[in-house]
DNA sequence: AAAAAAC
């Protein structure tokens, strides 16, 4: 098999914007179901984070749509007729301009739909005809009921992230768009992960699917190191920092597990002096792709996130994946390391492990089918020094924050006013109080800057609690630590 | 134990 693009015959049109891009040599799944897809078969794909995917079914796609004229379309009229549905806004937004690239020189047009912002624009170019439509579940059935969009000549469906488009909380949406398509359609998947159960539910969705393998199904790229460092909830940051400086990481994607822990953390994070942005599902649309987009331009560092960051997203040479939270899905673990490590770069995974999280990290290692070792970093005796950030040192002369008038908790924070990001210096601080959302936070009274470098005696671990089991050698560190 | 996706 050859794994050049040229020798794949693609329409000149294609051919051109693939030269454009740089794109030469074919990745493993895209050397493998491109051919595939070009036959219109029916396809379920798993291949490793990182590896083009999104080439893999929208070039054939694209190609099919050039060759194959839809004979009941007249030219006059353009209906959808290729549907490409992702599991979060970003993604969907990624993917669109990815295609709108590789179809530049053709003919074919191609929109994209998503919550959060105006129906207007979207619907004026659907009215308008694409040939090819991306969107977000909930979006493309307002558009459907609003009778903006017409399906049903739709002759491709693909589902990115297919696991995840078919897991509990998409799947009534789903089902109901696979309901306003053509029986007779094709139909593809793909994703990284597929558990056992997915695999059987996604069959059913499928007609004589040809499976396309090039990894293990759940495997993790090799290009990524990945650690686990046994930390407690408050010396999290503290690691972070420690091998944010040690390995010299200039930018990294920090997971956590919810929404509100993540405005906290971020809040945090930006108050010891790291440029952060935060991402998650209850920011505004504009709030979100502003965070997208500082973190791609290099104007902030740190993109603390939810699980709306694990999936799909592309940004080149992010060195680094700190998970904050251990993931509660083991598939999402390998989805949210997946953000580093992309196009055989390499990257470094560092999962923060507490001792309720022994099971979580037993999962992971039954999932991905590696030995994990939890280690125990040796942090340094100076903590965490925060910033004092715009408002002094002391913590009365900072703003309260509001009493409880209905907002959303998120919104509590004036801190989160800040128009842009601020580098702040090290400076010795109070204890930094917020009753709203900090733990007392025990700072030096010192002048010095804090250094990161080990020093001076081991640090003194709190003990934790005693119900913790120590069937696992995760909490056996945190035992033997004290 | 949560998040995501519509207004």
């Amino acid at each position: 098999m050859t794994d050049s693009f040229s020798n794949l015959s693609l329409a000149p049109t294609l051919a051109r914007a693939v030269a454009e891009m740089g794109y030469e040599s074919m990745t493993p799944i895209q050397a493998q179901a491109i051919p595939v897809v070009l036959t219109g078969q029916d396809v379920m794909g798993a291949a490793q984070t990182g590896t083009g995917k999104t080439a893999a079914f929208s070039l054939p796609l694209l190609q099919r749509l050039l060759k194959h004229e839809n004979p009941s379309t007249s030219p006059a009229r353009h209906p959808v007729r290729a549907l490409v549905l992702l599991p979060t806004r970003e993604l969907a937004d990624q993917v669109a301009q990815q295609i709108k690239m590789y179809a530049k020189y053709t003919q074919l047009r191609s929109a994209v739909v998503f919550g959060g912002m105006d129906m207007k624009p979207q619907t004026l170019e659907l009215k308008k005809g694409v040939e090819v439509l991306v969107a977000t579940p909930g979006r493309l059935l307002d558009h459907i009921e609003a009778k903006n969009a017409v399906l049903n000549q739709v002759e491709y469906v693909v589902l990115d992230e297919a696991d995840r488009m078919l897991d509990i909380g998409f799947l009534p949406d789903l089902q109901r768009i696979l309901s306003f398509l053509p029986k007779q359609r094709t139909t593809l998947l793909f994703s990284a992960t597929f558990s056992p159960e997915i695999k059987r539910l996604a069959g059913s969705y499928l007609q004589n699917p040809v499976t396309i393998e090039v990894a293990r199904p759940n495997e993790t790229a090799s290009t990524v190191e990945q650690r686990f460092y046994a930390a407690q909830d408050e010396d999290k940051r503290r690691v972070i920092h420690k091998v944010l400086t040690d390995r010299g990481i200039k930018q990294a994607f920090i997971f956590v597990n919810s929404k509100l822990g993540c405005g906290r953390l971020a809040r945090s994070l930006e108050r010891e002096g790291l440029r952060t942005a935060a991402l998650h599902g209850d920011k505004s649309q504009d709030e979100r792709l502003k965070a997208l987009e500082a973190f791609k331009q290099g104007e902030v560092d740190l993109l603390v996130c939810t699980d709306v960051a694990a999936r799909g997203l592309d940004i080149k040479d992010v060195p680094a994946v700190f998970n904050f939270d251990v993931p509660f899905n083991a598939e999402d673990y390998v989805h949210r390391i997946g953000r580093t490590g992309r196009a055989g770069a390499s990257g470094l995974a560092v999962t923060l492990v507490s001792p309720s999280d022994t099971r979580l990290v037993g999962d992971i290692e039954k999932l991905i089918k590696k030995q994990l070792e939890v280690e125990t970093l040796q942090l340094d005796t100076q903590p965490a020094v925060p910033s004092a950030g715009k408002w002094g040192e002391r913590p009365e002369d900072r703003p309260r924050a509001r009493p409880y008038e209905g907002r959303r908790r998120e919104e509590f924070d004036p801190r989160d006013a800040l128009e842009s990001p601020r580098r702040g210096g090290f400076r010795p601080a109070p204890i930094s109080r917020d009753p709203f959302f900090e733990k007392p936070y025990e700072a030096p009274q010192t002048d010095v800057a804090p250094s990161w470098e080990p020093s001076g005696p081991k640090p003194v671990r709190s003990s934790i609690s005693a119900n913790i089991k120590p069937k696992r050698k995760v909490a056996a560190l945190f035992k033997s630590g004290d």
